[in-house]
DNA sequence: TTATTAAATGTAAGCGGTTACATTTAATTG
DNA sequence: CAATTAAATGTAACCGCTTACATTTAATAA
């Protein structure tokens, strides 16, 4: 080994003066290994500062310690939490997360999948069940475990560790028909490969469906997560005078506050004069003036299971089933009663 | 290859029948394969769902195409911005980046250092410039090319990509003491391992000593990442009776939301009541009522450059120097004059 | 046409670990 | 004390890929 480069096992072996045999079992069967021995080469390890090099690590004993994450993106706070929690759930099994972002590209997430197979990871992370056929095909013919996140089905072709975006967002709408509520805007992102926009959307459909005299518009904005292009959306709702709205749903959390920053730069009064719900219960909905009218998701709690789930695959128990999470509607004060 | 098992070189090549450094020319440089051959090999690539295996692929080329990064947490949004601007710039150039969370704790960092360089990483992202000697020394040994980001020294042992923590806020101090505020409170995080905070806290030292008749206290929150934690803080501040503070300086826009939300909980009025700063300019500064006044930190361009900086040296330039960004002082309603 | 050169492809040796199996050493038992 | 068994360690094959080098094939020049 020359200085500066990577120590290899055959250096610790040397230096502790065993063979490389003897190392690799004092990192992982320490308990098959003497005493006396695994001291010694705990300080030869120490001394050279050496680190078991991955690559070698993954071919010789077909394990990569590793699962994937890839969501949609990070630069808002809706995966934030489920991730983190996740994160932590495997490292404490030392697993190590690799995280990618598709920015709600199916053809991107795709490709990433690909990648983090490819470093060795043993299961995957998946946000909604929306994507293209070749993906699922792919993940099937190499038999990937995975996980599909933040949305729940009950067909038996795959785990779902999420909620019912569908039935929540029912409640939700409920809830605001109950405050005599009829005529009801949606702010939402674009639902192409996103499945839980579309069962959020058609939740509150179905929840208006049942009630007379109500109308719902929906307005798509051009990306999930800009606030701006909510505020944009929620002015052109305004122009509206035919059945104009009481009250904006929106279809998470950023979108809302989004809104809520527009009504108020439009000097407009939120909730007096208009009313607006959002989805997720991120911090922000706490934060924001008023305070969001939302629907809480059990992040933390999803992102644990998943992680639970995906290590008792990985520990050999196949029959891991779908778990559903409850969500629940949060009121505050973005939403009162229609005057 | 059994059914359902990783399909390998040797299957694609006997499929396409080539051999197999042709079918690793077609996928690594496939300008040096003739077109004919190219498309064989493609069409058993896509017919086998083959996806080439990282271990030993790093193994024998000894390059990862992997990059790490650690960062203190992914709960709240001031790292998350600068991160994904860095993932972005780091996919162009098709390197994977690898992610871990150390929860501000530097042991736990230094596993997580560890853990990436085992994975191959190539080169590493790391937060601020306090850690252990121990951590730098096993950077410095295994000579791996690293950038501090979040903050910037002189010193050139190391490379930063940030800005300067001390002189920000003495800027912010400067304007605060401008409005005629003379007593003056900092909330902030533990300083154990956070360079940057210390310098903040400093940099307002600093800009407190020019002017006479001031005073400044500094109460330290638990944790550095919990608005509830802070409105503890707030509340304990406001009980002061000697030279109750007429602004409260918060080390991030986080605290400075809780301190916010807790002023609201108490019947205060921000600004008219007392002022509040924060610090990093993230989306809910904007967005809390009042808006925060604060330092605003260009998080993506740091991302990108440090991503930039650590392809360079990837790509051989090794004498990569380090990038101060600048920062400035963004004025909203969360602070005013004293009256 | 044959000699020379370039392009395309194949052969096989590692890359750095793990682990089945062989061997040595120590402990136990009749 | 020799025979048996268990524990500790060593030897060497192999994991899947890349790449230096060898070989074949095609193109060009003499």
């Amino acid at each position: 080994m020359t200085a500066r480069s990577k120590p290899k096992v055959d250096d610790v072996a040397k230096l502790a003066g065993v063979s490389t045999a003897t190392v690799s079992r004092c990192l992982n069967t320490p308990d098959r290994v003497s005493e006396e021995t695994r001291k010694k080469v705990e300080v030869a390890v120490e001394e050279l500062g050496y680190t078991p090099n991955f690559g070698g690590r993954y071919l010789a004993s077909n394990s990569s310690k590793t699962m994937g994450a890839i969501i949609p993106t990070m630069e808002n706070a809706i995966f934030a939490r489920g991730i983190q929690a996740f994160q932590e759930v495997l490292a404490n099994s030392g697993i190590t997360l690799l995280i990618s972002t598709s920015g709600y590209d199916p053809e991107r997430e795709f490709e990433h999948i690909q990648t983090l197979i490819s470093q060795g990871a043993e299961g995957l992370l998946l946000i909604g069940a929306a994507r293209p056929k070749k993906t699922y095909e792919f993940l099937e013919r190499r038999n990937i475990p995975h996980v599909i996140a933040w949305n729940h089905r009950w067909d038996r072709k795959h785990i779902y560790v999420g909620f019912d975006n569908y039935f929540a967002m029912q409640e939700l709408t409920n809830t605001v028909l109950r405050m005599g509520h009829r005529h009801i805007a949606i702010i939402a992102g674009p639902t192409t490969y996103n499945d839980r926009i579309e069962d959020r959307i058609s939740g509150a459909q179905a929840a208006i469906e049942k009630i007379d005299e109500t109308s719902l518009i929906v307005k798509f904005c051009p990306t999930n997560y800009s606030a701006i292009q909510a505020g944009q959306a929620f002015e052109e709702l305004m122009e509206l005078d035919h059945h104009r709205p009481s009250v904006i749903m929106c279809s998470n959390d950023v979108l809302a506050v989004g809104a809520i920053m527009q009504a108020k730069a439009m000097n407009m009064n939120v909730p007096d004069d208009i009313s607006i719900t959002g989805f997720d219960d991120i911090e922000i909905a706490e934060i924001v003036a008023p305070a969001l009218t939302t629907v809480h998701v059990p992040h933390r709690r999803m992102g644990q299971a998943a992680a639970q789930l995906l290590l008792n695959i990985r520990a050999g128990k196949l029959d891991q089933k779908s778990i559903k999470l409850g969500t629940n509607v949060v009121l505050r004060n973005s939403l009162r009663h229609k005057t």
